[in-house]
DNA sequence: AAAGAGTCCAACCGCGACCAG
DNA sequence: CCTGGTCGCGGTTGGACTCTT
């Protein structure tokens, strides 16, 4: 078997492990995920021999050795997702990812920068300076990120209280389903 | 076939949030 | 309350891969 990229491009220098991860090295990081669980990133990148920081571990756990990964080019249902809910969020990729299952926000954040941005910098390309300038720039997200800290205090008016947690407690919904999303853009966000 | 340009994606970096002591 | 340690997020980078000429 050929060597692996990851392989290829060993670590060069420094006081830890650089670079791309081996076959080797994501062995081990996964046994110590069993051990100690996906949340003592410290505790695992000392006692795995690693030799690298918490932060890289976590890293290449969250973005390739997790349960449930899905790799592989996005289908139009989960583009169309990632399309709606950037609109309505802006670069939130975390929260976008929580929404696509086996995605990750690295992986939705590299999709964004490399296909839907271009595409949509295209199709904006039709649309007359005029109504450029008559549309907002500024995501739904930060609509609700204003409106939930201006509604702060208990005398707010409740109707206006937008809390992205509950928001985004996605716990007893299909996942796959558009429907929310497309009627909340649809409805203009929260500002309505 | 080779070279250069463009694209993709894994990994790193800096910063802010959170929490325990 | 303050401080240091840790974690998570978004932005950026760099190298491999693919396409074009």
């Amino acid at each position: 078997m050929a060597l692996t990229k990851a392989e290829k491009l060993r670590p060069t220098k420094n006081k830890f492990n650089r670079g791309a991860w081996t076959a080797e090295e994501d062995r081990k990081l996964v046994e110590a995920v069993e051990i100690h669980g996906p949340k003592r990133w410290k505790t695992i990148a000392t006692t795995t021999g690693l030799n690298r920081c918490g932060k890289s571990c976590r890293l290449r756990w969250m973005n390739y050795l997790r349960p449930n990964i899905k790799r592989g080019s996005m289908s139009d249902q989960e583009e169309d997702l990632i399309l709606k809910l950037h609109k309505l969020l802006g670069n939130r990729w975390s929260l976008i990812a929580g929404r696509l299952p086996g995605r990750t926000d690295n992986e939705i954040k590299n999709y964004w920068k490399s296909h839907l941005s271009k595409k949509i910098e295209k199709s904006n390309e039709g649309i007359s300076r005029k109504q450029e300038d008559s549309m907002s720039e500024e995501p739904m997200g930060e609509k609700i990120d204003t409106a939930k800290s201006n509604a702060t205090g208990p005398s707010e008016d409740s109707k206006n209280r937008i809390d992205l947690d509950d928001f985004f407690d996605f716990s007893n919904e299909n996942p796959s389903t558009l429907e929310w999303v497309s009627k909340f853009v649809a409805f203009g966000g929260v500002d309505n």
